[in-house]
DNA sequence: CTGCAGTTGACAATGATTCTCAACTGATTG
DNA sequence: CAATCAGTTGAGAATCATTGTCAACTGCAG
């Protein structure tokens, strides 16, 4: 059987028109940040379509959401690979990178205390050399 | 000089009121179910004033905050040294971590990158012994 | 006791995100 | 090409956590 398609996902306009912009920046922005971005390019796609379709595309793993400090999510065209963020405070300016001592060390606190179907979240935030600079 | 004095703080019914539930659970809960025990519990406190205690204690490190998958902050009394969480995704139930090696990897890795005025977040998400036997 | 800066609380205001639901669209079939 | 239908969209309403307002209140110093 090649029934069971959990989420069939048209690539519609809108959808390649928010893959689109996500393309053109490499920090992370909010769903009205980008939603403001395809506006001022001519492209018309609904704020609501932006919340979905960035959901969605999240959900699917194509990017990466975290929360800025003021609990609004915030979303970014990154590598496929497993990955966590150093991200500038100031600019935004952001950085991916990897520790897999720090995948090992999640794993085995969460095992030693009999933790299973483990995740976790990592970010790194400090100034940029560009920031710096700034007084 | 012993002029200033960046704020006062002062010790009100209120206030003791939200710290002393503060001390009554483990996990990690928002300010409107730390409103809702405080209120269960016969305390009168304004909803307004946990927001601002609860923003003021997290603010002098008295507190640890963090946001739920739904964006919401949610707090909990930890011990004073720094430490990450080991949270329950289904029941909440934490447990606190520390990891020297963690801690010395990302200051190196900003380091690496230029960035100063470094801090992190971290958090292991997974299922603990308690609720994985529940199907 | 008085005076005042710090606090409080009822309620309004904000703002991100989600919901509703009728109109639309893309692929597919005949 | 036209009919068909599930997936999709968008304008606007609805949610809901969090913050702002501001007059009344309350520790504490003099
Ligand atoms: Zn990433
Ligand atoms: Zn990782
Ligand atoms: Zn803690
Ligand atoms: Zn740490």
């Amino acid at each position: 059987m090649t029934s069971t398609d959990p989420g069939p996902l048209r690539p519609t306009r809108q959808r390649r028109a928010v893959v689109g912009v996500l393309g053109t920046f490499a920090d992370f922005r909010s769903a009205q940040d980008i939603h403001e971005l395809l506006t001022s390019a001519g492209e018309k796609v609904g704020l609501a379509t932006v919340y979905r379709t960035l959901a969605a595309l999240a959900d699917a793993g194509e990017v990466d959401v975290l929360r800025n400090e003021d609990g609004e999510a915030v979303y970014r065209s990154c590598s496929d690979s497993h990955h966590h963020h150093l991200v500038c405070r100031s600019c935004g300016a952001t950085v991916e990178v990897e520790g897999p001592a720090v995948e090992r060390w999640t794993r085995a606190i969460a095992e030693q205390h009999g933790f299973t179907d483990v995740s976790h979240t990592l970010e790194i935030f400090g100034t940029c050399t560009a920031c710096s600079g700034s007084s």
